[in-house]
Order: C-alpha cells, then structure tokens, then sequence
DNA sequence: CAAGAATTTGAGAGCGCTCCCATATTCTTG
DNA sequence: CAAGAATATGGGAGCGCTCTCAAATTCTTG
C-alpha cells in the first residue's frame, strides 16, 4: 500500500495540509467538526506521519540512545542489565519513543559508533548505564550538548552536574547487612565489587549497619567479585577458609555462586553459613535455598530514566535531576529467618 | 559546537555541496585531489551528515527494528535471547545500522508499537526473533511491505516465503542423543518445550537418533518445559519418578534446573542421570558439573541475519533467503563421557 | 447589524540531504 | 591542436513535514 502525505489527508479531508498538522499534533483552535472528520480519515487509512520528515522539520527524531559503554565488557554477565533493557523498552513504548541500541564490546567500536550518534541528529537523547567510577564514555559525552541521564550514580565529582535514576544501594546494603546482626551472626563477610559506584555505596552500607551494632568490619572476610555467578563462585571459595558465618554478597548473581561453592565444600546455607544477595532477581525467589535480598525496583528505575530524559528534553536541561529510589529487604530461607 | 552542514563543509572546502555529498556517498568520478581535500575538512570538523535530511532525501533511515513478539512473554527468562541481542547490536555497529529495540509484553503493546514502525518509515527491515508456531505478528508484518528476516525456522506451512536464519536444531539433537546411547544409557529421557519449532526440531533430531539406533522412545520419558531453569526445574522432578538414565534438555537453562532437581533427590550428575543440554551458554562450561551440551552459534547467527537484512533492502527480496547454521556437540562432564 | 476582537485556516518557506540534468573541464586521437 | 568523447562538478527540484504569518471566518457587543 502507497503511503499517504499530510497534503493527501488534507484533500481526502478536504482541509489543507496544515490542519492535518494541527490535529496530529494536538494544536488548540480546530473546530471540532473538523477534528473529528480529519480525525476519521487518518484512522481510516491508518496514515503515520513520515518520521524522516518530521525529524527533520522539527529536529526532534523521538529516538533515545540505549547505552552500555564498553568499559562493562561482556554486561550480560549479569542478568541486571536485561532486565533494565527490558523496562527501558517498556516504557519507551509506552511514551511514543524508540530505544536505539548501543552496547559496546571494544573502546574503538565506542568511539566510532559515539560519534555517529552524537553528531548526527538521530537522536534526542542517552539512556548510559555505567556507574563504573571512570567512564571515558560520559567525560566525552558531555563536550556534546545531548541530553542524558545515567542510571546509577556517578562517581561524586561530578555527580552534581550528570542526572541520574539511582536506587539506594546504602539504604539496602544497611538492611541486608542490619539483618544478619539481628539474627546473631557475628563473623560476618561481604563478596564486594569493584570500581562502581554501586559497589561502593553497598560497601558503605554494609559497613554503617556493622559499626552501627558495634560490630568491627574484619577485612578478611570481605572478597571482591565481579557480578557473575562464577565471579560469587571463585570469591566465595577462597572466603570459605576464614569461616565466616554469613556473608552479604552484592549482588544475587554473586550470591548464587557463593551458595554453591558453599555446597561444594559440603556445607549448608543458611545451617552453616547465611546468604544474602542483592537486587532480587526473579531467579533469586526460586535459587534454593530461596535468597533473602535487597530488592530494587527496576522497572521503576527505566520507567523514571526515560521520563526523566523526556523532561529534559522538552523542557530546560537545568539544573540536573537527581532521582533515588527506595529499595527494601524480601526475608526468604537463605538467611535462616524463615525457613 | 553548531552542527554543519553539507553546503558549509563545501564552502570550506571550496566545492559544491554535490561534491561533498559524492565524497561520503563514495561515488566515482571525483579526482583524488578534490576527494582528499574534501575528507580533510570532514575530518577536521568532526562532521556527520544529518540523518534525518539523508532518510527523507533518500527513504532509507539505516535503522533496523529488532523485534520480539509479546507472545514471548518474558522473553528474558532465557539468557539466549540476551545473548542474541547483544549479537545483532554488534553486527550493526559495524554495518553502520542503527537497531531500534521493540520488545511486547501485551499484545495490545505490540499492536500499538508495531502499526507506527511499520508505517512511519522510520524503519528499513525487521529482525524478528520468533520461532513460535503461532505468530500473529509475522502474519500481519508480511501484508506491509517492510523487508525482514527472521530468527529461527518459520513453521513450515510459511517457511518458503520467509527469510530466515536458523541454526540445524535436529542435527545438534541428533548428536546430543547419539553421545547419550554410545555412552551406553538405554533409559533416555527428554525434557522438551513446545510452541516453537526449535523445539519441534530438537525434538525430532532426538527421536531420529534413538530410532537409528534401535532404541525406542518411551513417552513417559518426554516431559513438557518452557525454556527457563525455574521450568527445567519441575519437568525433572515429575521425570525422577520414571528413573530415566540420562536426559536430553533443550536448552541449558532447562539442564541446569533438571541438574538441580536431581541434586535435591539426593542424586549425582552423571553417575545417577545423565544430562545433556542445548545451546552452550556462557554459563554451561561453569556449570557443576561442566554441561554437555551443543554449541549453536548465535554470534553468527546475529551477524547473518543482519547481513541478509541488508542484502535484501539493497538487493530484490526475492527469492527468501534461508540459512541454516550448523552445530556441534561440546562434550563435558554432565554426560559421564569424562570426568 | 456593524465594527472590532478572537478564532480558525491556508500558504510559503525552509529543514539538509539525494538525485538528475546541464554545464564545465579534462582527456583522447586523427 | 582541434573536435569529439569522457569525466568532473554545480545547481535545481523535491522528499514530507513544521512553523510563522497573513487571510478568512466566526464570535462579540454596543
């Protein structure tokens, strides 16, 4: 089927082109009647206004750039990132956006792909997830001026300046880490991250929650991991000399991996060593034994990123918006509260 | 920094707009000179030809639609589909296309979504990842006229008219069952899924395989999955009661579950049940123990489909274009072949 | 019901490219 | 070295919208 022009809906409407502009784009000061019977013909023939076009009339394309900087190398490792995909393209959908995707592998794919991007006009604004503390990515995305907002923190020297969606990794850690002193372990262990902000903030409320109850943070028990299952594995195994007799793991993948090098030495979770992860992956409900976790909302987080870049873009980039999303504790069997 | 545009970069370049956009088109017939003179000044300038102007001028936008139909449900529940995402991202950033990420949850979404993408020109060609025997969304896809490929055979009463690329499902079964009665098991069961031919196809490569080996499938020994580890999980626990040998799972998702659930009967992989997966995930080789399993290439996958894609926007899309890529049984630990 | 105000509609220009055709330049070759 | 062929370059038109401004229509109100 031939492809209608605004010209062609406004003769079968008997209106002139600029009317059909009007109606498609919700001007005010269109006699209803007129409305309505432009309104019936663009339904009837299911005409869609050429986005090239529009683009370029308006230099808006309603496209957003989706982001992962190569620095997160293989970023599936780790299920997060889905499902943050996942609840981006939902809620473009839901605003008349499309998500264009961008993931990275290598610094010279970035940089030859980042500059197409940047300087072409094809899209209106970046959705970055990396909260790795040295992004090169963002540091050269700010020269341009397209609009962004990065989902997680970025590290605190210029926070100020960058929007972002963030969930409260502190807040989080401090309950995971509250609740295994509330249930009476003592030698307690962490299987860290580095070089994120969001491994640092769980750190940190890892160590509040500790110090809070008097408890001292033996570095021993704490191993750093990368954010996969087999990062949890390794890390775990080489905590399981130091007989912790719980250990918060940041993030479900880790934890997963934790529990099974835990299984591996022929020892139980929670019996001989509690568990608790972080994010509350749909996996995490069914793991076994099923993992106490912090959950973070992630739709909310891509929901709130794409509004909040949508704001930007139809009104002032000033001042940046920051935006922190609560999380909570789900008590389940791998922490020995319930069983 | 203000974006240029062709006239000025002839300006500087003491050409013609005509000549500038020659020298990006790559046209012939300009002297070398000229074309040195004028990439020098597009390089300094950091120049990049507006893509909205190029798509009306020319009707091509270099965006493809990456596609996956709501009846996939939570389509992320299988780390595959992640891992093919990551692939055809890649391939277009070296093609220089653009994907547009259109993920459904609801089929009222997918209905929304898709009349706009496929009626705004915003997009030159769909990958669509649906090998389900039922798609709505491909049959109404073929009455636009927007070129596509598919990921994964189409059934068969359309297959002719569809361009796909596939991997060789039967074949990668067919050896994946061949392994398990050499190794000497007679008791073998299958942990199949249903709905899609991919698991049509796994599944008559498994029968082909016991068949010319004179063995005969017991039915009690083929039970229902869908394609996650949560549904590995319950298909294995109602097969442990039929005492199978070893088990074929379509997918390694659903052998890591089946791994579980014959764990958590207090039994050993291989020495109890065999297993062998399908897909050969990151994950597999990590597994404990390391998973049998068929290794399908989804790298090249990505990359054929969107290397057809192009082929068929630049070329006439006629005939359908059909690949099939073949596959190849890694032997690790769960099969019992090594230790 | 006329005159001015308010509302509604239409037409022109322009967004930055590609594509075609006309003109200018360079290369052949007798 | 002239004349025709081949090659290289420039300019106009047009892709389908949006946006501004002017004209036409409708609404007020004395």
């Amino acid at each position: 089927m031939k492809r209608l022009t605004l010209e062609e809906i406004g003769q079968i409407a008997g209106v002139s082109r600029s009317t059909v502009s009007r109606v498609i784009n919700d001007h005010p000061n269109i006699r209803p009647a007129v409305r309505q019977r432009v309104e019936d013909v663009i339904r009837q023939t299911g005409y869609q206004p050429n986005s090239a076009a529009r683009s370029l009339a308006s230099s808006q394309s309603r496209v957003f750039g989706l982001v992962m900087p190569s620095i997160l190398q293989s970023a599936f490792a780790d299920p997060y990132y889905p499902l943050v995909i996942q609840a981006i393209s939902h809620a473009c959908n839901q605003h008349d956006y499309t998500p264009g995707l961008f993931l990275f592998q290598t610094p010279e794919e970035e940089e030859k792909v980042s500059q197409r991007i940047v300087a072409s006009g094809l899209i209106d604004g970046l959705i970055i997830t990396a909260d790795t503390i040295n992004s090169t990515f963002v540091s050269k995305i700010q020269q341009y001026d397209i609009p962004f907002v990065q989902i997680g923190r970025p590290p605190a020297s210029n926070a100020a300046a960058i929007s972002y969606v963030d969930v409260d990794n502190e807040a989080g850690a401090y309950l995971a880490a509250s609740h295994l002193v509330q249930l009476g372990y003592r030698r307690i262990g962490q299987l860290a991250t580095a070089h994120n902000t969001a491994g640092a903030d769980r750190d940190a409320g890892f160590r509040h929650a500790l110090a809070d109850r008097g408890l001292e943070v033996d570095e021993a028990l704490v191993k750093v991991s990368d954010f996969s299952e087999a990062g949890g594995y390794q890390a775990m195994q080489t905590l399981l000399s130091r007989q912790p007799e719980a250990v918060f793991a940041q993030s479900d993948a880790i934890a997963l991996g934790a529990v099974r090098a835990i299984r591996d030495r022929g020892l139980n979770v929670p019996q001989d060593i509690a568990v608790v992860g972080f994010d509350d992956m749909p996996l995490a409900a069914n793991a076994d034994p099923p993992l106490t976790t912090v959950r973070q909302p992630i739709n909310r987080t891509g929901m709130l990123a794409v509004e909040t870049l949508i704001d930007i873009v139809r009104t002032t980039p000033e001042p940046a918006r920051h935006i922190v999303l609560p999380v909570e504790l789900v008590i389940r069997a791998s922490s020995g509260a319930v069983n």
